[in-house]
DNA sequence: TTGTATGCGTTATCAA
DNA sequence: TTGATAACGCATACAA
């Protein structure tokens, strides 16, 4: 039985605004005696006071809570982001209230819907892609905004993500330049920006290398492991399968490495491996992975610095930030020798 | 700009009473003619109508929302124990709010603060453990509660978790059987019920079999990977080191693994390796990690619906209970021969 | 230094 | 079939 201002000013003798004000004002804008002030702090806590956040949000027209809504919790990168999005907004005085999507877009629709009804202050996004109908919604209900790590690069959002061609460029170029050429890409959920930038980037690194893309090689359907693992077998079977592959996501990473174990494909004597995403596993496998790494924590702290932006100032222009992604080069990763990659190319009908 | 109901009766014309109910009456109680329904419904869509859950709480005295408090997202148990759980509130009507106590006891009481501030219907804690004067808070308030994986014997609390020294039981036994004696703990964070529990296993384990406790091999202070990499690194300096280390969790395990391959120690081959937790990732590492496994989706459906049990129910009496783990046998033990047993045994002073 | 009164948006009760 | 009104708990403008 939660006690409230109106059971402490009775049992005290005193106002609710008084009550009110000794309990709640910091501003130090009244002057309570001394006396009035002890005698009420001793009541709230012998009834056990505890303040209403529905009351005050409903007075006061906020809530000081953000609400976050990341596709998959599991997924240790946004598992990470989350825990690093939570710091940050703890610093500033906001409580955060995390929905996962299940990489569902009608799960995502709810989300918005219900964090919209609860009158969150702010809504940071990791969207699952594809559609962006209910993204309008927000907009429409004048809610600061930010979107992270899964953009939309055509709508007018503040937005801050990784340099996803860049990472891709950096991961294929690593490839090319141990000599290998016959490079697949595991994707993850096509028409997504996460998906769609690594493409790019991937498409970008062999057209540059003058190497011709073969569309068999661009195989996977979503950013799970069982997609990995699927793709994998797949790749290993073609009659000219890759040298290496490059997957678009940690847990597709995952996958294709449960799939070689099975096949007995040795990484990285038999098949060479970069992933995007770092996670912290990653220098448990073996062979440790050569993996493109995103500043999680920059990420984040530029996220909730521009939500707080948005605040403060609700028609600034818009910005789209991109950080530099980094090759963190390890052991799965093999040197090509001339001959066997030659070997490769003459293979290719 | 939100609108409300007052906003919508203006427009339209009839009263704040006929909007609420022909937006959010599901009892059919009242009559409305259909002129008036759709007269109401396109206006609200027109102005783009959502309910504010705040004034909703107030009034009704409920939120359902019910409060969820793990102490570490990304670790993959608790992840995964999320994912269950949210699915199962869902089915009920309920929305949750999760927080994560990064294992911190003063983050957990101000997240049992915020929880009860924001008027929670329930709440599902798996405590940092070891003090727990603060969850004398929710049932001074009464709210319901149930405490899911790491519970308080002692406490009389509803608490689903799984059978702890079973498991530990199991493990160890499993490493006895294969030929060894001389068998490490690496322990999580003392003094909570989870590695309490665990730890009794294993000692029973090793009295059963009848192979002294050797103090010098139970070690580690917390459940995270660096305790598991920092404690097998002394373990294998050891004179005698251990044949077999079992592992109170699993990024404790991810550790582990961490330093046997720095070390260059190769797993079954030169050390034996059997972890509490069992999560997706086992069956990606090299080798896969024997494990015991934890039921975690019918720990969470238990978990709920004790919960709307307690809800409907405030004084039926307590329960804890108790789920069976499961040994996943894979290749991370290997079978120690009769005469390198022996020679161990020697070895020991 | 303290008190009174009002309204935030909703639902339930009572009345028509 | 519909409407008026009170109340949920709080913060604040205005009064005293």
């Amino acid at each position: 039985m939660s006690s409230t201002l109106k059971d402490i000013a009775q049992k005290t003798g005193v106002s609710v605004s008084t009550v009110s004000r000794v309990l709640h004002d910091n501003t130090k804008k009244y002057k309570i005696s001394d006396e009035t002030q002890e005698k009420v702090k001793s009541v709230a806590k012998e009834m056990g006071y505890r303040i209403n956040t529905l009351a005050r949000g409903l007075r006061l027209q906020k809530t000081f809570e953000i609400g976050v809504i990341v596709p998959d919790i599991a997924n240790p990168f946004f598992s990470a982001v989350i825990k690093s999005l939570a710091g940050e907004l703890r610093k500033g005085g906001y409580n955060f209230i995390v929905y996962d999507t299940d990489e569902d877009i009608s799960i995502e629709r709810s989300a918005i819907k219900s964090l919209l009804e609860k009158r969150v202050d702010g809504l940071i996004i990791a969207s699952v892609g594809q559609e962006f109908s209910h993204i309008h919604k927000v907009r429409e209900a004048k809610i600061p905004l930010v979107m992270i790590d899964r953009c939309f690069d055509f709508l007018d959002i503040d937005s801050v993500s990784v340099d996803n061609v860049k990472g891709a460029l950096l991961a294929v170029n690593h490839l090319i330049k141990e000599g290998h050429s016959r490079i697949a890409f595991i994707q993850g959920l096509p028409g997504t920006y996460a998906n769609e930038t690594r493409l790019q980037g991937y498409k970008q690194a062999l057209d540059e290398a003058e190497i011709k893309i073969d569309e068999h090689l661009i195989v996977g359907d979503d950013f799970r492991s069982l997609n990995g693992y699927l793709e994998t077998k797949h790749l290993l079977k073609l009659t000219s399968p890759p040298t290496a592959i490059f997957t678009a996501g940690d847990l597709i990473a995952l996958g294709a490495l449960e799939a070689c174990r099975e096949n007995g494909v040795s990484i990285p004597k038999d098949l060479s491996l970069v992933t995007f995403d770092d996670p912290v596993f990653t220098s448990y496998l073996s062979p440790a992975l050569t993996a493109i790494e995103q500043p999680i924590t920059k990420m984040c702290e530029m996220a909730v610095a521009m939500l707080y932006r948005r605040m403060r100032n609700s028609d600034d222009e818009r910005r789209k930030v991109l950080l530099e992604p980094k090759l963190n080069v390890r052991n799965s990763v093999a040197r090509l020798s001339a001959l066997s990659n030659i070997t490769h190319i003459t293979k290719k009908q």
